[in-house]
DNA sequence: TACACTCGTCTCTTGTAAGAGACAAAATCA
DNA sequence: TGATTTTGTCTCTTACAAGAGACGAGTGTA
């Protein structure tokens, strides 16, 4: 490998500098249309990722060739095409807990009234793998795909349970421990709650994310000791011990269920 | 362009010969797995693709890394992966059509206990974008995402509406012509049967895929004219003219609903 | 114990795709 | 109306990714 004086990039930073591998723009492209959740120009769109236009243009006639983008009806705005969806429920079909979970989540909201999830790791951040709104006036929404920093969530302190300190170090960068209201968790707390969440089985935070909400969180096991996923309510900070005692029951039985060998 | 000697390929044609670009790889590596519907090691898929092993190595590592496929627990077979359910849920989301499609079409079969389907053109193949099983006790089951020469459908006709001889005889391959069976039907039969489809507003094969079902279908449009999707009923051959008429009031009462300004 | 596999990683070469940029047409503005 | 930006397409160059192939470690089988 000639370094010549391409120093100071360390390794793993990618640079937008030089030219860039075709399949890498468009795997930018495809989580740039991720994060705006609407279609858009071809234009914008390599600007948005940071790409030569005509480079842009091309990849981007490819992906809508094949299906895994979509021209809108206005003819020069695009988004995901049908094909990602397909791909999308062949993946729910090939995965069981992911196929059951979303049922559970769906019947647990049903049930309480309140907003259940689902969640996951995904390529080290927590994910919100499938989300069913509760039924209050005023619902606590919160939409599937969100990637929010682990320290901020209940379920984020059960996904990390086994690793060690090295590790979950390596996964949660600094910004990820200040929270939306500005406080700055401490690495050596959070790292504590973890220990905590998994010999408890279970997991609640209060007004992290926001000032009035709950956040109710139990494992899903992959394996003994291995926690693949979470389920998750989220509910009024001002909910009643007694309630959320019982929800949290309800959750951690719902939970097992999903558990394989369960 | 020189041509050297390699004529004889013409254009639109993919030699799977020489260099192929690293995104086209990808493509069919996608598409693949698609058709399998099973993770698959990474050996065979460098087969099943026909690409050099070095190159599908590096690929599917580089897709694994951005969470498109997902290897599975035993370490060496790969599958798609989250974040192409994620991309699909953004499709779903930003598409009224399938989300209250999906949602028709669940009903339709629930009240009719029949087997229910949406289905759409997809790269100019009759594909089924969400199924619903029926309530029988031999259910007729078909999976989502399977794709289907347009000949052999009741929803092939409908979809093609509007389409000239020319562009229909472009979309449909010599072999479509062919139904399961070993029939071969005529080019322009079927060209009638889509005219007729299209000033009915609907249609019904019999014993076209399989001796045993009807297929009814009705048109969903996006514009005057312009069918975007098609809802159909699988049902027994066998049932009556009168429950058969029912039916299909009922099936054209919920595309119409899904039409566009409708 | 040899033989014939497949697996995952690495190195080196060269064909080619990424990108810069020019262009006409369309759209937007003043 | 002309001025300015955006859009979609095209051409040409060269940096670099696709691919050939070698390698050592694992796995089976005879």
């Amino acid at each position: 490998m000639q370094d010549g004086n391409a120093t100071a990039i360390s390794a793993d930073e990618k640079i937008s500098g030089s030219r860039e591998k075709g399949l890498n723009r468009v795997l930018e492209i495809l989580e740039f249309l991720h994060t705006t959740q609407r279609a858009i120009g071809i234009g914008d769109l390599a600007k948005g990722v940071n790409a030569p236009r005509s480079t842009t243009y091309t990849l981007v006639r490819s992906l809508v060739d094949a299906g895994l983008l979509e021209l809108e009806s206005d003819g020069n705005r695009v988004y995901f095409g049908k094909k990602l969806y397909l791909y999308g429920m062949d993946y729910v079909r090939g995965n069981d807990l992911l196929r059951r979970g979303r049922q559970e989540v769906d019947n647990l909201s049903r049930e309480t009234g309140e907003t259940s999830e689902l969640c996951m790791l995904q390529s080290g951040r927590y994910t919100i793998v499938h989300a069913s709104p509760g039924t209050r006036p005023f619902r606590i929404s919160s939409a599937t795909g969100l990637q929010i920093p682990l320290p901020w969530t209940a379920s984020g302190r059960l996904l990390l349970a086994g690793l060690d300190r090295a590790e979950i170090e390596a996964m949660v960068s600094d910004d990820d421990l200040v929270l939306p209201d500005g406080r700055k968790l401490r690495l050596d707390d959070f790292v504590t709650d973890i220990a905590k969440a998994q010999v408890a089985g279970y997991c609640v935070t209060s007004g992290l994310v926001d000032a009035y909400t709950k956040c109710l969180a139990a494992p899903v096991f992959s394996a003994p000791g291995k926690v693949e996923a979470t389920m998750c309510l989220v509910v009024p900070i001002d909910t009643s011990e007694e309630r959320t005692g019982k929800l949290i029951g309800l959750l951690r039985d719902r939970a097992a269920r999903l558990s394989t060998a369960g």
